[in-house]
DNA sequence: CATGGACGTTACGAGACGTAACACTTATGA
DNA sequence: TCATAAGTGTTACGTCTCGTAACGTCCATG
């Protein structure tokens, strides 16, 4: 006999969830193997054993699934992020940004399928939420390297961007950027956000690539050379290391 | 009564290219309109004032359509890299650079699910032919980038690039460089592939992102700044421009 | 004018989504 | 203890799309 509803969940619930997340499960194996369109409710319930319209108890279509996939891939990219940087000492901020950005990489080849589910087109005539638990999932994800931008910038290593930062003539654009820095978590300050966002999007360009497979004519050893040679490349125009 | 079959073409012929093309055509207009996945025979079919079975004799199949799709995409990028490198002076290399790099980014932004179609996760359950026209049109999109590097290498003006290139003491990795490089037009030398790439991919990246909508938030003209001062650090990392 | 090929049509089967109606199980409460 | 209600799963069904098959129709060629 449950005594609280709000913490302790009654065995219809704990039954309900594992189901639940049986579903999920079932749906990236199929997604794992043969691509993110092929998530059909028919072969979900075949590989459980039930009959598909079953399915329809725990999810209302095949656009609810594909959001709770998607929530839970951002899920997943945040805690490779965070536990990347717990195998590094916090003080060792070149480090901390190897440890992420390796991170990034490592989870997007391990998973294709749910980094082109992130960062890809959809999915067949799948629109995700403008407002729904997708963006905010996205947020948490790259808050990582936020942090770690902004400890570097606390600990006064933060050297000046090799590119000036853009707009200095126009405050409406660092008016904008300073509106999104009251989201996060310490108040970035424009310029930093902009070191984020660049650094961001050089790591993702690589990792992108990459696991679409544009890549694919060059061997490992190369691949993890020149990922190695972006990564420094970005911090150093972040101003995240010194030249040498 | 035609004479040449190689040059001249029937007026069959004519009328089936003809058909060929508003057949691809009311596929992109379908897929602009609702995304990659929605190009239905069915909807092309009843646009064009036919039924759907009669697609069939142009295309095989589903697949055979976006194949071309795909085709037409990379000859439509290739075109654009070239077109806007055109309107800037040939030994103008920063010009060319920032041109390529802008109309890469227009490209992409005037016609996103055609930027999907090529460089996201494929489409439903297609899957691209490994050897098919499509590798070989990506190079070719490829190429004027790496034009630009070897022209720019050529004038004397492509200065060491700020991090020391990649696997240096792994000739393995170098020799498949190499390889690559044959296969380019003129030779290029490792270094400068692997400039090229890294070019390439910090490109990609923030186009990518900005694509998929994960800058949303920001205002345009911000984005602009933001997209200059990526192009700017990309050239200086490469050595394509010096620092000032 | 007869013939053959290209093109388009209707008819059809397979498979997937999603709904409706029904049956079984389990928890709850008089 | 037993009746009721909610939750879960099933079968049956309608709709849509893909892709094939079989059948006309038009046009170019001899």
């Amino acid at each position: 006999m449950p005594t609280d509803s709000t913490t302790v969940h009654s065995r219809r619930e704990r039954v309900r969830a594992a189901t639940v997340e049986e579903i999920k499960q079932t749906a990236l194996t199929l997604m794992r193997e043969s691509g993110t369109a092929e998530v059909r409710f028919t072969d979900i319930a075949r590989l459980m054993g039930i009959t598909a319209p079953a399915l329809y108890r725990y999810f209302a279509d095949r656009d609810e699934l594909l959001t709770a996939l998607v929530a839970d891939s951002f899920d997943s990219l945040a805690a490779a992020l965070a536990g990347a940087q717990e195998s590094v000492p916090a003080d060792d901020l070149g480090g901390r940004f190897l440890a992420i950005c390796s991170a990034y990489r490592s989870w997007a080849l391990g998973d294709p399928q749910r980094f082109a589910l992130i960062f890809g087109v959809p999915v067949p005539s799948y629109q995700a939420p403008p407002d729904g638990p997708t963006a905010e999932a996205g947020q948490r994800a790259l808050d990582h390297l936020a942090a770690l931008v902004t400890d570097t910038a606390r600990l006064g290593r933060l050297g000046p961007p090799l590119v000036a930062p853009a707009a200095p003539a126009v405050p409406a654009a660092a008016g904008t950027l300073a509106e999104k820095t009251e989201h996060c978590a310490d108040g970035l300050a424009p310029e930093i956000y902009q070191v984020l966002l660049l650094t961001w999007s050089t790591l993702h360009g690589f990792v992108s690539l990459e696991v679409y497979g544009h890549f694919n004519w060059l061997d490992a050893t190369t691949l993890d050379h020149l990922f190695t040679t972006q990564v420094r490349a970005a911090a150093l125009v972040a101003g995240l290391v010194q030249p040498a």
